[in-house]
Order: C-alpha cells, then structure tokens, then sequence
RNA sequence: UCUCCGGUCGUCCAAUGGCAGGACACAGGAUUUUGGUUCCUGUUAUCGGGGUUCGAAUCCCUGCCGGAGAACCA
C-alpha cells in the first residue's frame, strides 16, 4: 500500500509532456527567475475551433499550473484579413472554455516599438530596403536545390536605409514599391533565413490603428518581439512553426530583446473533421452548414450550441496529450469525454422521438395517474418530477417489431415490457392501416398489481420504454446530428482522382424531427440546458430556436447503443459469410449454428464439417431466418471435460446423465440424448468428452443440464459421444 | 533531388539504458426499472537491418515510411 502510494506520488510528480518537462527544468535551474509567462496568439480572422481549444488548455493550463500568467494577443499584423467580428466571439469562446487572460493586448499595440526595432536592425547593417519586387525576389530567392542571389540593393548604406525606410512609413511610396528585409543567409537550406521580409507597405484601414500606418510589420518579425515585450518566457505553437524557429530566435539575439522561447507541438487532427479555418470558412459561405455555430461544426461556437460542456472538451484536451507526431485523434474519444461529463451532470426526462400510440385496454377513460419520477434514477436526493400516466400513450415506433428476432426484447404481440416508473404491459393487438398496412396503434394491458414497475411475482421482464402521455404531451421539434463528413479523412486528396473534402459531406448530418412528443417538464427548460432522454442520448436545448411554446432539441450524442451495434454486426456478418442467401448456406455449420439458436436441445450434435446422420437431417431442415449467425456459433467455446460419474435417467428413455469436470473446480451435469449407444453409460467414465462450456444451463424435466457434449455418428449405429484418451487437463480448449 | 521534424497496441499518449503502461475503441462477463451507467476480465504495439551494452523502445550507423519547408499569410 505504501509502495502504491508512492508510485501514485512518482506518477503525479513526473511532467505529463515534453512541454512541462522544459518548463519544470527551468524552474529547477532557476532560468528566467522561476516566472512561467504564456500567451494565446489567435488572429481575428476566423472562429476558434476544438484544435485552438488544445492549444487553449496547453497555454493557460502551463500558466494556471506553474502559478504563471497566459495573455490573449490577437495577431493583428495583416490589415486586409481581419476583422472585429471576430474579436467579441474569441474572448467569449475562451472564457467559455473557462480560462481567464492575465492581460489582453494587441500585436498593433507593438506597432511603434517594432518600428523601433527594425531601425535598430538597420542601423546594424543587418537590415536593407529592396526595390525587387514580389517576382522578383521569389526569383532571387532561389529554391531547396538553388542558391538565392544577393538583391541588388543589399549593398545600400545605413543611412539611406534609415531615410527610405521611414519615407515608406510616411506614405512616400505605393502598396509593393519597397519592402524592408532582413540580412541574413542567402544559402541556407532554411527558406526563412533567405533575407526575410520584415515590413510590407498596405495602404489599408486597420481594425485598431485606422490609417496611422501604410506599412506592417511581418509575423516572423513582429511574433518573437510581441512575445519579447510581453516578457513571455514560453512561445508554445504549433509544428508548421518548427522552421521558423532560427528566425525567432535571431531576431532576439540581434534586437536585444528578452529571449522568450519558441516550443512546438503537433496540432489537433480529428477524424471525420476538417479543421482548417479556410475550409471551416468555406462550409460557412457556401451554406453547407447554417453558420459557424452550427452544431456540426468544430467549432467551439458550433460545439456549444451542440451541447458540449467546456469540462469535456478540457477533458477531451487533457487526454489526448501534447506530442510533435503527426496524428488524427479518433473522435469517438470526444465523445466519449462528452458522455462521460453529461452523464453525471444531465438529468433524465422522456422523450418520443418517432411515436407510435399504445392503449392501454383495461385502464380507465380519463383517468390520469401522476407519477413522481426522480430526475437521477442512480441519485434520488436530485429530486423528482410530476409524470402523467393515462390511457392513451406514445411509445417509440422503433421499439416495436411486429415480428421478434433473436435478443429483441422490446414490445412485439404477445411480449410483455415495462413502461419506465410505470407499470408492466402485455401487447395484445396491432392496430394497422388498411390502406397501407402501416401500424398505426398498439393495443396492450396493463398488470395492475405491477405499478411502479415491478413484477407482482418476480418474474423477470427485460425491456423497458420510454414512454409519454397523449393527453399531456408536448410537442417539440429535434434536430439529430450526426458527423458531417462520412469518411475518416475528408482531406484526403489523390492524386489520381482530384476529390474536395466538400465530396465527402455527409448527407446525413442533420435529420430534423418536426413532431416529437415529449413530457411536461421538457416545456420549460431555459435554453441551453443540457438534459438526457432517457435511452435516446444527451440533447440541449437551442440556445437560439427553443422556447416554451415551441421547444427545439438538438442532440449532442448519443447513448452507447449496443443493440443497434450488436443489429449492424449482424447484419455485416449475414453479408460478408452468404448467411440468409439460401443459395449460398453451407449446410453443416447452418444446421448446427441452427440447434445452438434452440439453445434447449441437450441433443448432442455433430460438430461441423463431419458427415453423417445429423448432416442428411438437413434435407427437411428449414433455415431460420436471419436471427442466428455465424459470428453467435464462433462463440461456442469447446472445453475438455473429464467424465467422473455416468448414468441412466430414471423414466426417461433417451437419456443418459454425465457428471463431467470441465475444470471449474465443480463437476457439471449434462444430459444427452445416446442412451442407445451407451445402455451401460460407465463405460465412459473416465474418458475425455468435448463439452460446450458456455450454454445457459437449461432446466429440463430430470434437473438442471449445464452444458452439451458433441457426438456424431452414422445413421446405422447411431450417435457416439466424441471421447478421446490423452494429455488434455479438463478445461482446456478444444479449437 | 535538398533541409528540418517525427515513427510504440486499431487510435492517442507514457516508459528519459533495467518487468513496454494508461485512455479510447473492440471482445467477453457481472450488476441494472435506460440494450445507458458502474464493475471485472481479455485481445492487440516498439518501422526494417546492422552496431554499442550484462541489458536498447531509448544511444550510434543505415535504409524505409509520414509530416513540414521556396506567401509582400499567420
């Protein structure tokens, strides 16, 4: 226990990233006097999505655990491509989020200093204005494999560096004419360091600073010395920044300035996401979504609106880690971070999304039963609220099949199922359409000794409905989304066939359900408000569209759903192995596959593959319909049992009774049908038998038989049990 | 073709020369008035080849694969 509890104590001391890890060594070797100073640089250009929001938690998550500050700095450098739109609805998303800037600046704000600062550079010699222009200079620059020529203005002296850069600030040229650059390294493998741009002349209205400048500095140029002026001690970005590094770090050697530091990690990728603000800007004006808030986008806007709690998207952050690999987080782990915060935090209500109505027979006409359900079944100190029960219901038309399959559970003719807090009731009719034979109402009774929801005698029901009154139902509007693309990578791109990731959009991503009935209590709800209906999923109310007359649901996510998984699995298996195309069954495996779906036969069988007797059975055998697969027989699991007792049945012809160690450390009973074979069973004690292991013990007539044994056979002499001699311990798998 | 960065379960992240571990996903089971939740169990990985070492995911060499890089964008 102590040991455990120091390891705990190791695992929490030890940094959780390569980022911490710098950090907490510099405060061991006491580097920039034991302050951590972050910041989040967004340009106002575009919507935060979740990728921001991971970079979001690493700033101010470093900041807020080393007792550090983080600042918000909008990168406002390039005029023509910002906005204050987007200003209001960063700080909004980020205080969403839950974190709260030290200060707030703008790299605007720096403007005059870094004019100071590229003075300073050419005064140094280590700075130039060209005349070359855009072509140009590409052109000088060379590439990887060519050189980069000198421009020929490199040469100018300082002084008239110093008179022509201050004449582009004062207006004296046109958009283009000059620009100033750095000195640097003409052949270095490192495009950035071929004389970088420094400052641009743009003629063009700025957000913050309106006309006062024509000329703007560059990011490379203004980001280290923002940082530098904010005394940042960690510049954490993303990996595209990792080649600009030797320019950051350059530019603060040579202006002096105080050295902050440039860290990279990878950014977010997720799966079935596009995450580029270009693309995201795209979906937006192209009306493929109805706005950066819509639900289906990454967006943090979009993903509040969904429902998403800033809490699970911390989580989500916290658990995908801070690496350099180049990697694509599978968004079922979004969602699972979702689930997983909405679980403890919504509380229940009903809803019926696509209703059916369900009479119950031998309640009576107007009569309404308010029931006190709790609003956390697993926590009933939440409360509860007022739930009518009348004779009239909606229950889901998905939980009705008019004929059961294999593990359905839910209501059928004749099937008896629980309404949730309610009672049991036992379908006893469908009502159908003439017309189109569509169903149009169930009718059923109700126990009446089962109120609350309990069997009177203690048998066992299994489904249980959602469930609302007609007489008392609201009706809402639900919007389910789904993901907007439908393939794991929808930036993929071939070279072969040229596919926008607008190709893969997901036609399915919104299904709008205009007449759903839901309970009382869901009227009034505030907008926003986060509740799960019960079996369905976690849904919101929308923050823009609810309101108590005319209640809108958007769903966040579902419920894990393994019925529906289990169905889906089914039905892939049915189409990959040519189950339930007759034409292509394979006779033996369907045939016992097919006794295994009796689950009631203590009939040995005879395994697949062997001919014989059972196989010939199946000229009269029909097949099942699609209920059993292949998958359910590879589930069989076959053990050694070592026979310790065998004997007759006493009144039953057939049957033989075998006590077999299956090494369970108990022995198991099984019966089987070979008395004929075997009228003196203790010939088999002592032998090894194959045993199916993991039947549901099956109560039979003689006792309870907890297993089969495999047998085959000719048709002349019958059924033998399959024994063998040898090393195998009772136990063991047979495969 | 050049430079830089990266390569560990299906996915994401750990292991800092000493038993390859966690989460998600998947599979099985228990509990359950949500086919939910919770709990238990299980399957699965160090890109290849050399070398150094008592010992290598980790260090060295080499090959392969992925990402980034030639905006007056950030």
């Amino acid at each position: 226990m102590d040991e455990a509890a120091a390891l705990a104590a190791d695992q929490v001391a030890r940094p959780s990233d390569f980022i911490r890890e710098f950090v907490e060594e510099d405060l061991r070797t006491g580097k920039s006097c034991g302050r951590v100073a972050t910041r989040f640089p967004p340009e106002p250009n575009g919507y935060l999505h979740i990728g921001h929001a991971k970079a979001i938690c690493i700033d101010f998550g470093i900041a807020n655990q080393y007792d550090g500050t983080c600042n918000l700095r909008y990168d406002d450098t390039n005029p023509v491509v910002e906005d204050v739109e987007y200003v209001d609805a960063i700080e909004a998303d980020i205080r969403w989020l839950g974190f709260q800037w030290a200060s707030l600046h703008y790299a605007s704000d720096y403007f005059e200093s870094i004019y100071e600062f590229a003075c300073l550079l050419i005064r140094k010699g280590l700075a130039y204005v060209d005349d070359l222009d855009e072509e140009q200079i590409r052109e000088y620059r060379g590439n990887f494999y060519v050189k980069g020529r000198e421009s020929p203005f490199r040469d100018r002296t300082v002084d008239e560096n110093l008179e022509l850069f201050k004449a582009m600030r004062e207006g004296a040229f046109a958009d283009g004419a000059k620009v100033l650059r750095a000195k640097i390294d003409l052949n270095s493998q490192n495009m950035n360091l071929r004389d970088p741009l420094l400052y641009r002349i743009k003629h063009a209205h700025h957000h913050r600073t309106g006309n006062d400048w024509c000329i703007y500095p560059m990011y490379d140029f203004a980001h280290p010395l923002s940082d530098s002026l904010e005394r940042i001690t960690y510049s954490i970005c993303t990996v595209e920044f990792e080649a600009h590094r030797p320019l950051y770090d350059w530019f603060i050697e040579k202006c002096d300035a105080f050295p902050s530091r440039q860290i990279e990690f990878a950014r977010l990728n997720l799966t079935y996401t596009v995450m580029s603000k270009r693309k995201l800007l795209q979906l937006v004006q192209q009306n493929r979504v109805t706005g950066w808030d819509d639900p289906r986008m990454p967006t943090l806007a979009g993903m509040r609106r969904r429902g998403y709690t800033p809490e699970a998207i911390r989580a989500f952050c916290e658990r995908i880690g801070v690496a350099k690999n180049d990697s694509v987080v599978d968004v079922a782990l979004l969602e699972h971070a979702v689930r997983e915060d909405l679980n403890r935090r919504s509380p229940r209500m009903m809803a019926v999304l696509k209703p059916l109505r369900l009479v119950i027979e031998n309640w009576p006409e107007g009569e309404t039963w308010d029931i006190q359900a709790p609003n956390f079944p697993e926590d009933p100190s939440h409360g509860t609220r007022t739930l009518p029960f009348s004779k009239v219901l909606y229950i889901e038309r998905d939980d009705f099949k008019e004929e059961a399959v294999k593990g359905w559970f839910r209501l059928s003719p004749g099937a008896e199922v629980r309404l949730r807090y309610a009672c049991l009731v036992r379908c006893t009719g469908v009502v159908k359409d003439p017309a189109t034979g569509e169903v149009v109402e169930l009718r059923a009774t109700m126990d009446m000794d089962s109120k609350g929801g309990n069997s009177p005698d203690g048998r066992t029901v299994r489904g249980t409905l959602h469930w609302v009154s007609v007489m008392h139902a609201v009706d809402a509007q639900v919007r389910l989304y789904d993901r907007l693309f439908n393939v794991e990578n929808p930036n993929a791109s071939n070279p072969g066939c040229p596919q926008s990731f607008l190709d893969f959009l997901n036609p399915d991503s919104l299904e709008e359900l205009p007449c759903c009935k839901v309970e009382p209590a869901l009227a009034s709800v505030a907008p926003g408000e986060r509740v799960q209906f019960e079996r369905i999923g976690y849904f919101c109310a929308d923050s823009k569209d609810h309101s108590p007359s005319r209640p809108v649901f958007n769903r966040t996510v579902g419920l894990k759903d393994s019925w529906a998984r289990a169905e889906r699995k089914g039905k892939d298996s049915l189409k990959a192995k040519g189950v339930g195309d007759p034409a292509l069954n394979s006779g033996p495996a369907l045939f016992a596959a097919a006794v295994v779906n009796a689950g009631e036969s203590s009939v040995p069988v005879a395994a697949p593959g062997q001919s014989g007797a059972s196989v010939q059975a199946l000229a009269d055998f029909k097949p099942l319909a699609a209920q059993i697969t292949i998958d359910d027989f590879a589930k069989i699991d076959l053990r050694v049992g070592l026979v310790k007792e065998a004997g007759l049945v006493e009144g039953a012809k057939k049957l033989i009774r075998l006590c077999v160690d299956v090494g369970e450390g108990h022995l198991r009973t099984v019966f089987a049908g070979i008395r004929a074979a075997y009228p003196d069973p203790a010939v088999l004690v002592g032998r090894r038998v194959i045993v199916v292991a993991n039947l549901k013990p099956r109560e039979m007539k003689f006792g309870l038989s907890e297993g089969m044994c495999l047998a085959a056979g000719e048709p002349e002499t019958g059924l033998f049990v399959a024994t063998f001699d040898g090393e195998a311990r009772p136990g063991d798998k047979v495969s």
